[in-house]
Order: C-alpha cells, then sequence, then structure tokens
DNA sequence: GATGTGCATGAATACGCTTGCAATTACTTG
DNA sequence: CAAGTAATTGCAAGCGTATTCATGCACATC
C-alpha cells in the first residue's frame, strides 16, 4: 500500500534490500563502485516499492539540476514555439530537462526573471527572447551558469551564441532579387537593438552594393505585425506615387513579411509579385502555405538546436570539470539555403 | 566578495543579522510570526548579502514547489503557444511557475512523461494534449496532485476540466449557416477519441436537426493540417461532381480550417465563400488576417485561463488543509461568440 | 602464508531550508 | 506591581539524497 502522499525514500530501499543507504544511492549515481550482487538486490528491492530517486534532494546536494532555462518572448512568431519544441526534445535525449521562461517586453522585468532563473539552479540558459537585456546574459555567466544566444548574436563575444547566417543570407536575398529584375529594393527592418536585425540588413545592402545597386526605401517594424502593417503602409500605402513605390521589399523575418503580405495585397491593394515582390526571413511553416508562398531564407533550425544543445552541455561538464573557466565560448553561424517561392517570381512582362 | 558558485545561505545572514537562522527563516515565510525590529535587521542584512532563499530547499521540506505542470502536445496549432502564453502569465500573478511538458504522440512515452512530472513534484497540472491517455491524468490524481483539463474534457467526472461550450458552439454554427442560406453542409473532424471533437460535431448535427436538416457529408481530419488538407481534397476534389459538392463545411478547428481553405481554394480552385462557405473553431490569430477571414467559434481563453488557474489553485489549497480530498471536481464549460467574418458572407446570388 | 592493491560498503555528514517545541520576552489587565 | 497571556525567538530535528572516510574484504603476487 502506497502511502498517500509520501515518495519511497532510499532508506526504505535499503531496509528492505538488507543494505545501507549510501548502497541504494550508489546504484542511481553513475560512476559509483557497487557491485553487481548489492546492484541486483536494491534494483529488486525498488522495483517492488516503485522506487524512484528524488531529483529534487539530488540538486539540492549535488547543485545540479539536470535543468535547462529557455528564455522567450513572445510566442507569437512562430518560429520560437518550433524552436522551443525542439530544444525540449533535443534536451530531453541528453538527459536534461527544460524549463521556459516567458519573458514579457517590460524591461523592469527582466531582472524579475533573473532572479528567479537563478534562484531555480537550471544547470544552464538558452536566451532567445530580444527583450532580454544583454546584461542579463552576462549576470547570468557571471554567476556561473553557462548560456548560448538562440537566434541572437552579440557584441560582447564572452558569450556563446548560434545563429544562421543572417549576412549571408542578407546577401543571397540581395542577389535574389537583383538577379530576378526586380528595381527598386526596399528593406523593413526589425527591432534596431539587435544583431540580428542589422546582420541581416547589412548583409542585403552589401549585396546590392555589389551589383551597383542602393536601398530605395527603408521602414522599420519591430517585428511585431502591427509594426510591419504600419511600415508597409508608410512604404506602399496610397500616399505612394507609384512610380516612387518599390517593386520588391525584403522584410526582415517571416512573422513581418506575413503580415506585409497581407497589408500589401488587402489594404493597399496591390498584387505579389506582379507589384511588389517580397521576401522574408525564417521559413517558419505558413511560409510554404499556399496562401502565401513566401521566398524566404530558411534558418537551419535543426541543425541549430543541435549545436546549441551541445554547445551548452559542453559547457555545462567543462565548467564542472575544471574550476576555472577555460572553455572559450564560440560563435556559431550556419548557412541557410534561399527558398525561392512564388512572391519573388516574375512573370514575364 | 561573492563566492564562484555559492549561494548565500540564510545562515550567513542569521549572522550577520545576529539573530538565528529560524528567524531568518520565518521572515520569508508566510504567517511566521516576527517582530518589526528583527524582520528589519534581517532584511537589512540579507540585502547586503543578497541573499534569496533557496526554493529548492524549501520544496523539500515542505512538499510544495509552487510549480505547475503544464503538459501539452504539438505547438504547431497557434492556439496551445497563446494558452501557454497567458497560462504561463496568470500562473505567474498568483506566485507559481509554470513547467511545460511536451508530450510527443508516441503512446509509449505518455509513462514516461508521466513519472517525470510526478518526480518533479508538482504542485498541480495542466493537460491540454488529446495525445494524453485519460488513464494518466487519473494516475496523477490518485497521486494526489490535482489536474485541470484545459480544452479537454473527459468522461470520468472526477477530473476537472475547462472548456468552451463546445456543443454550443457547433449549434450556433449550424444556426449561422442555415440562416445564411446554406444547404448541403459537411463536418470535418478532428480526432475522434477526444470529447471537444464530440461534443463540436453533436452541437452542429443537432443545430442542424432543429432546422430540419441533416448532414450532406463528413471526413476525418486528425485535428493535423495533413489530415485537414486530405479531407478537404476528399470531400471537394476532382472527383465530385459539381452538384454533389457540399457549399459549406464546418471544421472542428481552426488549425484545420486554414488547411481547408488553403485546399479548397489552391488545389480544388474553388472561391471561399462562393463556392463553399468555411467555418472554423477556436478563433486563432491567423483566423481574422486579411488571407484567411475565417468565421469562427471563438474560445474565451482569457476567461478559460483564469478559470483553470483558479480551479486548480483552489484545489492545491483544499487538498492541503483536509486530509481526505472532499473538493469535488468541476467541470465548466464557458460559452464563446460565433466570429462572422468573411468565409460565410453569401454574396446576393 | 604474508603483504600489498583495489574494490565494496556503511556510518556519518552536509545541502539549505521549515517547523514543532520549549523558553524567553513583551504586553495586558486587575 | 504581580500574575497571566500572547507574541517572539532559538534549538534541534528533520526533508531525501550524494559523498567522504575509514574499514573490511577478496584477490593476486612474491
Amino acid at each position: 500500500m502506497a502511502r498517500t502522499r509520501g515518495r519511497v525514500t532510499s532508506k526504505e530501499v535499503a531496509d528492505l534490500a538488507g543494505v545501507s543507504q549510501s548502497a541504494v544511492s550508489r546504484v542511481y549515481t553513475k560512476g559509483a563502485s557497487v557491485s553487481a550482487k548489492t546492484r541486483a538486490r536494491v534494483h529488486h528491492a525498488a522495483q517492488q516499492l516503485g522506487y524512484r530517486p528524488d531529483p529534487l534532494a539530488r540538486t539540492l546536494v549535488t547543485g545540479r539540476s539536470r535543468m535547462i532555462g529557455i528564455v522567450v518572448g513572445y510566442l507569437d512568431n512562430q518560429f520560437y514555439p518550433d524552436a522551443i519544441q525542439r530544444l525540449t526534445q533535443q534536451l530531453q535525449v541528453c538527459g536534461y530537462h527544460a524549463l521556459i521562461f516567458m519573458s514579457a517586453q517590460e524591461i523592469d522585468n527582466s531582472d524579475k526573471t533573473l532572479t528567479e532563473i537563478l534562484d531555480y539552479k537550471v544547470d544552464g540558459l538558452v536566451i532567445a527572447s530580444a527583450s532580454m537585456s544583454s546584461c542579463l546574459a552576462q549576470r547570468c555567466q557571471q554567476e556561473g551558469i553557462p548560456v548560448v544566444l538562440f537566434n541572437r548574436s552579440q557584441d560582447d563575444d564572452r558569450l556563446s551564441a548560434v545563429t544562421s547566417d543572417n549576412y549571408s543570407g542578407g546577401k543571397k536575398v540581395a542577389d535574389h532579387l537583383v538577379e530576378s529584375g526586380f528595381a527598386k529594393m526596399a528593406y523593413i527592418a526589425g527591432r534596431e537593438d539587435t544583431a540580428t536585425q542589422r546582420d541581416r540588413e547589412a548583409g542585403f545592402i552589401s549585396g546590392l552594393v555589389r551589383h551597383g545597386r542602393a536601398l530605395h526605401s527603408r521602414a522599420v517594424g519591430q517585428f511585431t505585425r502591427e509594426g510591419a502593417t504600419e511600415a508597409a503602409f508608410y512604404l506602399f500605402g496610397p500616399q505612394r506615387r507609384t512610380h516612387e513605390r518599390p517593386d520588391a521589399v525584403f522584410v526582415a523575418n517571416d512573422h513581418m513579411a506575413l503580415a506585409v503580405m497581407d497589408a500589401v495585397r488587402f489594404t493597399c491593394g496591390l498584387s505579389i509579385p506582379h507589384d511588389v515582390a517580397v521576401v522574408g526571413y525564417d521559413d517558419v511553416p505558413m511560409a510554404s502555405w499556399p496562401s502565401y508562398q513566401l521566398t524566404t531564407v530558411r534558418q537551419p533550425i535543426n541543425q541549430m538546436v543541435r549545436e546549441t544543445v551541445t554547445l551548452l552541455l559542453t559547457a555545462i561538464e567543462c565548467g564542472n570539470s575544471t574550476a576555472h573557466e577555460d572553455f572559450k565560448p564560440r560563435r556559431l553561424s550556419i548557412d541557410g539555403p534561399l527558398q525561392i517561392r512564388h512572391t519573388t517570381t516574375r512573370t514575364i512582362s
């Protein structure tokens, strides 16, 4: 008869198996020295009682929780639920658990989030939120818990980061648009304070320049749907005369690009790609839906996730074995292909 | 100088403040008896040292973790990220933390998920995954941790559940379609083993019957995009002759309805709502995007979240105060309005 | 058979906290 | 001012586990 709420403890298993509590503990501690005989007896007793070691008690004494915090902003952008899902699964494979922290955009909140993270003794941190101040990541790093930035880079090179190759991606977009015969290129930016935004734009501009072109016009969408809608209206609204309207626009991510497509088509009454071509970044599932067929730079999300987890777990294990943190942070940017779809397919004119 | 990895302990605070360790503990324990003077001294010392109580150690002794597990399946359906976000925030307001468990659809996995949940000593559980076997919820309940099903009901009435009024919602759809002059109504079902699916369909059929109509045709979409696409093709593909094609279809959720719209428009070459009207369920953000303008039953998600949290926290506190679980489970179904948009707006013919 | 090597084991302690209990102090009231 | 009551406080015993240390033991080597 199991107790109402009480767990089975290692002591009880020890008693039943006729060994000491330490022996039981050792059976469940990897790398401990136990004879085959006692291991068998303990396993048998444990099975009988339904014993499972308490991870919290273990954490208390070892200081390691086998939990990884994932800090994320809003989940409106489908890229993030997708990433969370894959990160969670990948971590689970490695015997870790994901603890998800939602950092609202309020700056005030980030400090509260930090302390909560530290309180819960996560072994490592994946930060995928642009609204997370950089100092936060640094403070975590200082506290000794490894941090990897995901889809987000930072000037401070003491932090590891995994991104797609945003610069190269932007360049590919420029190449493609120029080669497809578009002439007046616009750009809709994300939040100006993010490296992701800067790199994508820089790559795009440099690509244009290499073809002897320049940016025709620009607006800022703040990575939000509302911001992108406004930006689209600014660039393509009725106040613009036809001849001064861009005929192609690169939008800093798909989440915004979809909003731009909606605004361009339904509010501005333009046709895509006839009147204007649209390119996004991320390749979220919706980008390939028939209603959009958005040309976009694919983020190699599986590879990014794999690298992120590898990087983080390596740092955790190194940081554990050696007192000093001689594990040097790495910054990976993984190349992703341009996925060409209908929004840039110029019809013969 | 802060130690490399060592936290500040209550003992250190006690020493600095010149009080006992218990006193420090009591300052941070709600409802404990501490004089204003010692409270002030402890606070001062704590501030100076940067002390924060360790929630894990607290959990070990109290048995309560102030963590709520949220079990969720895939995040493809935007309804769930949305719900997670709101649940997390609402819980945070109440001083609880959300621990998110992703249950892959594999049945085998659910047992592993269960033990993990129990291991982490969550105080309560929100189950929002259809792929979670019902016995899982029951086992949790048996172990003494309160469970609330979210957007998912169960025949077993020992479990609390919060849903929208699916039956009534289905009925409203029937009313609306009949009143709008549609004649041949089809239904695309979700997974047949879910109460959500059954109730929506039952309400729809009963609504039709009340108007003297019957269901014209039916297909199953399994709540997935792929399933819905196939179902749409089955109902509206070229193998159907025009006169035997439905002129309206109610799809069991928006996630599928959007796929149906894409398939109907782009694969079958039909016009919405001219050739066929489409209605969904949930009112996810995308339903109101200009590209879709999907008529749908809105899930009153804010209210559902609020009720879920209230129900769960009440159960947790009751279950704690009284030894026996005399807290009776409740099943709430909250009415949501029909959001009429363009996919059912019959043009004058 | 004596000595040395290495593995298994149990007792004891620590991890950071809550809480029952008893003792002390502060406050009330006649 | 004395006695009685209530509010504080410190002590110590856990919560369930990992881990150090010393001991015991088997085995191999000479």
